[in-house]
RNA sequence: GGCCCAGUGGCUCAGUUGGUUAGAGCGCCGCCCUGUCACGGCGGAGGUCGUGAGUUCGAGUCUCAUCUGGGUCGCCA
């Protein structure tokens, strides 16, 4: 039966306790962690947000009813003490902040009982995701995950004050938005008082933040719920969190210092962790060619070495081929691997063709001087030669190739490049390795779509040098546009933005809207721009991943109070659920389910 | 949508070439125990092996389908 806490204050929680005087009177209220019972006495851990404090229970302080209600005691019950603080009489516990004091409790309530739980509410544990996420009110209280959401609050709160003491207002924009044709798919809320018609949830705040340059606010920042309807990645939720902020009257160096500083601040803050300014920049092709990715991971080298022209002419006929057809080969330089066996080899092959390699070549040098290779045999051995030492390679080295369109070979070579060098040690997990990408593409081909679409989005400025091909050959322009990377995740983008209506509107051109359908749909941006605006520019963070990669954690799941599962659904909630008829009539909706999902 | 991995008491796992009554640790329940902190001791309960078909004299084990969760490619301005 539940008690009352009626006429008792918490006056600590439990690791404050320490701060207390011995002697001292302190009320505490929390989670039975851990109970030891002794016979005629007993040891319970109190657990709360702060840590754990050992609570002592004997018949001579409690008085016999107490001590029976005291043993009756299990994992997860919540309750109220009344005790001294004192030192302990056993043995100190070095584990505990609170190692060397406990409770002598006078007075015991339970405040609410508890089931047993479905898995142990302690650090450490291997249940699985599935049970963890149906019953996450109980893992949150493991100390783990504690610790990173409270390590988000305070973070949160870091942003918050540096941003604004570098005069940003926090302004929130709408959640109930317009559906944009271009990005990701939209969730639709559909609208009573308007039947048919759908806002969307907004993908971000782009386009109000720029309205909010208009409209004079000059520098805004907001911790911003996005949602995209996509599939989930170990780093990637339908509703996540951005660190969004434009300023006005700013180019990209203006927003690239401030954000170097904002990082600066928040990891001392925080993490008491020294981040080195300036940040590295490098192009977007110097990515590329340089990493086979415009995320790199600079903790480690295994740089890609393009050898198409040392291969042009060559007798293996995949490498000559692939350079005929317009695209390139390019290697990376595995050190010390020659020795890898060849069942790990294949595996490798495998690994590289989900990226749409149609296979890896090898070349690798034994202790002797001769050749364990898969292509070597239709190579002179001066062709041999002249790829060893572009690739400077030594005895006992290992090689891979890759050879097709760019895009296979950077995507392939890239991913390839991580694979190796986890599997390899070569990665300083304690390290923090910041990088700006500049100069991204402005447009990218979309197969699906058969047109060009933005890369970044259909605002960004193309780099002014760029702008005389934008009526004519749009997709050669690249775009004053600029991704934040750490340690090969993409923390965070943002571009300068369009802010003359005529560029926008070839930008809009160019991506195959007519004017109708560009004014249809971003109208009134485009009017906005009509009536004086700032050249503005801005970025965005991604908050979830910033806080996996700043408490070390492997998913997103970890940083996110509530996550959703790999279908998008909440495991505890059982959301998204069916509506009744009712709701649906009153929305003018029909369900027109396919055959096979119809009862 | 494709590919890969996992699913055995509450939790984590073991389970041999298919062969008696499916085991262990932790947890849980009961009794005992005055300095424990992975407390200890004794005893006990608890499993249609994710689900459904199939092969077989016989399936936790083999086959197929399916469900759930994870990872990944596509997708993610």
């Amino acid at each position: 039966m539940a008690e009352s806490m009626s006429g008792l204050n918490r006056s600590h929680r439990c690791t404050e306790v320490v701060n207390a005087q011995m002697g001292e009177l302190v009320t505490l209220m929390g989670w039975v962690n851990k109970r030891r019972n002794l016979g005629s006495l007993i040891f319970v851990d109190l657990r709360d947000r702060s840590g754990l404090i050992q609570l002592l229970f004997d018949e001579d302080n409690i008085g016999a009813e107490g001590f029976e209600k005291a043993g009756t005691l299990r994992n997860e019950f919540v309750i109220a003490v009344r005790g001294l603080v004192q030192k302990r009489g056993g043995a100190v516990n070095e584990n505990l902040v609170t190692g060397e004091i406990e409770i002598k409790v006078l007075e015991l309530r339970v405040l609410s009982e508890s089931l047993t739980p479905p898995f142990p509410v302690e650090d450490g544990i291997q249940t699985k995701d599935e049970l963890r996420l149906k019953y996450r009110y109980l893992d949150l209280r493991r100390p783990e995950l504690q610790s990173k959401i409270m390590l988000r609050s305070r973070t949160a709160q870091s942003i918050r004050s540096f941003m604004t003491s570098e005069g940003f207002l926090e302004i929130e924009t709408p959640m109930l938005c317009k559906s944009t044709p271009e990005g990701a798919r939209d969730y639709l809320v559909p609208s009573r008082v308007h039947p048919g018609s759908f806002y969307a949830l907004p993908q971000s705040p782009q386009i109000y933040k720029q309205l909010l340059m208009c409209s004079g606010y000059d520098r805004y920042f907001q911790i911003a719920k996005c949602f995209r309807d996509e599939d989930l990645r170990a780093d990637r939720q339908p509703e996540f969190t951005q660190i969004d902020m434009e300023f006005s009257f700013a180019d990209q160096n203006v927003v690239m210092d401030l954000n170097e500083r904002l990082i600066a601040h928040i990891f001392k803050e925080i993490l008491d962790h020294d981040v080195e300014l300036p940040i590295q920049r490098m192009t977007w092709q110097e990515a590329m060619e340089r990493f086979g990715s415009d995320k790199p991971d600079t903790r480690f080298g295994m740089e890609l070495k393009d050898l198409t022209h040392s291969v042009a002419e060559c007798g293996f006929s995949v490498f000559a081929n692939a350079v005929s057809a317009g695209g390139s080969v390019r290697g990376i330089l595995a050190k010390g691997q020659a020795e890898m066996p060849r069942k790990k080899i294949d595996a490798l092959g495998e690994f590289v063709k989900t990226y749409g390699a149609k296979g890896l070549a090898y070349l690798g040098i034994n202790q002797d001087g001769t050749y364990k290779s898969s292509f070597a045999k239709f190579l002179t051995e001066e062709e041999i030669h002249r790829i060893i030492d572009e690739m400077e390679a030594q005895p006992g080295d290992m090689m891979f190739f890759c050879a097709d369109t760019d895009k296979v070979v950077f995507a392939s070579l890239g991913a390839l490049r991580l694979q190796l060098g986890e599997q390899m040690g070569l990665i300083d997990h304690s390290r923090f390795n910041f990088l700006w990408v500049t100069e991204f593409p402005l447009l990218e081909y979309s197969e699906e779509q058969e047109r060009w679409v933005a890369m970044h989005h259909p605002f960004t400025m193309p780099l002014e040098s760029d702008l005389k091909y934008l009526d004519t050959e749009p997709w050669k322009a690249h775009a004053a546009a600029y991704d934040i990377v750490l340690n090969g995740v993409e923390l965070g983008g943002g571009s300068e933005r369009i802010y003359d209506p005529e560029i926008q509107e070839k930008m809009f051109e160019a991506l195959g809207f007519t004017p109708e359908e560009a004014y249809e749909r971003f109208g009134f941006l485009l009017d906005a721009f009509k009536y004086g605006v700032p050249p503005h520019a801005g970025l965005a963070f991604g908050f979830d991943r910033l806080m996996m990669l700043m408490t070390g954690a492997e998913s997103i799941r970890d940083v996110i109070a509530f996550p959703k599962v790999k279908d998008a659904s909440c495991l505890m909630t059982e959301a998204p659920g069916e509506v009744d008829d009712k709701q649906l009539k009153e929305l003018c909706l029909k369900l027109d389910l396919p055959e096979e999902e119809q009862e």
